[in-house]
DNA sequence: AGAGACATGTAACCTGTTACATGATTCC
DNA sequence: GGAATCATGTAACAGGTTACATGTCTCT
């Protein structure tokens, strides 16, 4: 269901193709949600069939075809519905967790050297997070400004302080989780030579 | 694989039949990792297969056969392969930051409704990872105890505060969303009656 | 003429979910 | 005798990944 919400999400910011929306989702943009061309384009054709998009065919030139997909009213009333209520988390399943709960399997050094890779990666993602967050805030993203084309001006600034918001999350989740990762470090480290009381 | 790997990792405790193992990751015990009976006994048999585990039939009662699995040599080896190398997180997929994302296309109250109940969940569950988190520096749930059985006394606490670590990392990450959540009622409740200045 | 972006798709496969199916054993 | 638990599975489906296939247009 998320893929569907994720689609129809961004086409509430304007119609876009195919193309155009596995651009999104492959790759960059598509931060919460991702998605490979091979998943994006029938479930637009099945989004069509479901009354839930409009297929609009233009040509390009003399014979390349796009399909700009834009909201239909189905579309957009089940899209509020889904934001509009609570779903079940779902079942927990974190690799890497997983992978941390057995590291007194291995021998420190390479428990360690694993989590090292994962810190420098949280705070990659993180600065990502915190960039894209900031860009929001200043209204300043290509997509945040199509969409609010359709808003009261009075609401933007609100619109962007939200979103960045959920940015921010993720960084300072990111950022835990590379605090935690070098706690961890010194726990697989153990009662190391030159740090006895 | 990580399923896999979450299988040879219990197995490493102790020798388990399918049945316990699906009990483990269907509910409660399996808090980083969960799979359905369906598709752990498929699993299981073709792990046997690849030869990662063996298979000891025995029998309750009169007829009741269970399958004992154990960790080969092989299986044994593979876990520690995997344990010992970094691997690239999945890409990302949370449908809670994208339905957050999009809060701005319903009224604020719907909002803060899906929140609220958002920041009961995680308020729940870190609670569930704190206390378990508190039983493994304890060395005090029956996995870890039979795990701590094949190792020297001295490692014992070592490995407590290792696996409790993990939990509490899980734990303090729900907190964080819970708090994000709390700030996000804030921001979608806008600039309210009575709190202009 | 060729490279790279534009544009849409299919096929095979793996992972995970929901529901169903079957029977034995233990405890009350 | 009946309910709960023990025990192992299958089938159909939904969601996601990797690789392949095809052709157009734009810019150099």
């Amino acid at each position: 269901m998320s893929l569907q919400n994720a689609l129809l999400g961004v086409l509430d910011a304007r119609p876009m193709s195919g193309y155009e929306l596995a651009q999104f989702f492959d790759s960059g943009s598509g931060w919460v949600w991702s998605a490979p061309q091979s998943q994006i384009y029938p479930h637009l054709r099945r989004m069509e069939a479901d009354g839930l998009v409009v297929a609009e065919r233009t040509v390009r030139g003399s014979k390349l075809e796009r399909r700009v997909y834009s909201l239909t009213d189905a579309g957009r009333a089940a899209l509020l519905a889904w934001i509009g209520e609570y779903h079940e988390p779902p079942a927990p399943r974190d690799p890497f967790a997983l992978q941390a709960l057995l590291f007194d399997m291995v021998m420190p050094e390479e428990a360690i050297n694993v989590l090292k890779a994962f810190v420098v990666e949280q705070d990659r993602v993180a600065e990502q997070y915190e960039a894209h967050a900031a860009r929001l805030r200043a209204l300043d993203t290509p997509l945040l400004r199509e969409r609010l084309r359709a808003r009261p001006e009075a609401e933007h600034e609100r619109i962007g302080r939200m979103k960045a918001h959920v940015f921010a999350g993720r960084a300072a989740v990111a950022r835990q989780q590379a605090a935690w990762a070098r706690e961890a470090i010194v726990l697989a480290a153990g009662p190391a030579a030159g740090e006895e009381r």
